[in-house]
DNA sequence: GCGTTAAAACTTACGCCGCTAGTTTATGCC
DNA sequence: GGCATAAACTAGCGGCGTAAGTTTTAACGC
């Protein structure tokens, strides 16, 4: 086949499959020639749409960041709106966790990062806090967002109570699998809500800085 | 060459190895064959102490978290002991920030992550929080920890002010790389401050679940 | 001391990887 | 209608993880 009458791939298509793929079976098991294969083409003619697979990689990084809703803080009280943004985020991340080692490169360099910063950063700029702060607290929301989406806490024991003996504290920790739902989320609200009031807390004193 | 008299490889040595080379050049750069050159040997030589790659990283992995001070918490406030174990696991993590994405997968897989996890947990039991609490702040710490590990947020944003022109309040943001250090490092300290006196706000209150 | 077994290096090779180069053919513009 | 470009193709390079089999040496039981 040389070129069809119509294009059989776009980069919109090929984003959608990379990023279905990397979410059923994670960033290793992406490869040029699998996409290719799925989306109906041999290796190579993948590169007549993105220089590189890093490109689609980061393309698909993209989409994600996307997704999250920075409208929240329209109009909004940043504290409001700051728990609004982090739970989009949280939500979107949890659906997508395996591109999240990705995201962690260059928060500033993609459009919808970048967006984001903007939206985040001027919430609590417009609020009062200061430059310096307004940057930390970014960052710190940035910090618990990603962590919290890099890997389940409790997925990462074990089901065998062997395992545990030795550890006299952790005897029943061969349960945290089976509630990992509750343990994950649960620990993310407790930090959003603990990080949103000590802030508030400190805003309402005239902390700004 | 056949066997020698005196092994050229021990698992420690290829443990420094393959954790400098990770360390150097990031967790892609780590390959079988540039590993075995590094020690003066073939490729295939390394099977003969580790099954596979997975295992090495995963020996990488365990090795730095095993550098990580859990005596903190022994006869400490549950307060300080948190306090000074979180900073210890960060300035770990920060010394080899390219190890972070393989510490994600099973914290309660490796001894050393055990280990922590039973000095944080019992400590947290022992100062009278409830067994849920208890776990989601040991995750949530381990969310903060990991989450500013993961890449920094200030080196994330470019140098080049032209970026930033549609951002309107971003018109600075090409000033972050400079002062990572003091954005990166504040923002954590902000995050560990925020998390331990909120927490003890409400167990001087007596709400501990 | 000797024969056996196991350890630790080696060489070779398989299938997959990202990617380059060159080819073919259809499209769209002058 | 001619022609540059786009979008598919095939072939192939060097590198990857790792399996298989070989060789030499060390360690151990008699």
């Amino acid at each position: 086949m040389a070129r069809p009458r119509q294009a059989l791939l776009t980069r919109q298509r090929i984003v959608e499959a990379a990023s279905a793929m990397i979410d059923a079976e994670g960033l290793a098991a992406l490869s040029m020639r699998r996409l290719a294969t799925e989306l109906g083409v041999q290796g190579p003619s993948l590169y007549n749409h993105f220089a590189t697979k890093a490109e689609i990689v980061d393309a698909v990084a993209e989409s994600v960041v996307a997704q999250v809703d920075v409208d929240v803080f329209t109009g909004a009280d940043w504290r409001d709106g700051l728990r609004l943004w982090a739970k989009s985020y949280h939500a979107v991340l949890t659906a997508h966790p395996n591109i999240v080692p990705v995201l962690a490169t260059g928060p500033g360099r993609r459009p919808a990062g970048l967006a984001m910063a903007e939206a985040v950063y001027g919430a609590l700029i417009d609020a009062g806090w200061s430059r310096a702060r307004a940057t930390h607290i970014g960052a710190l929301m940035r910090y618990l967002i990603t962590g919290s989406a890099l890997g389940s806490f409790a997925l990462g024991f074990a089901a065998d109570p062997e395992l545990y003996a030795r550890y006299p504290h952790l005897h029943r920790a061969h349960e945290l699998a089976a509630h990992h739902d509750e343990v994950d989320e649960g620990a993310f609200a407790l930090g959003l809500d603990l990080l949103i009031t000590s802030l508030s807390d400190r805003y309402d004193q005239g902390v700004r800085r």
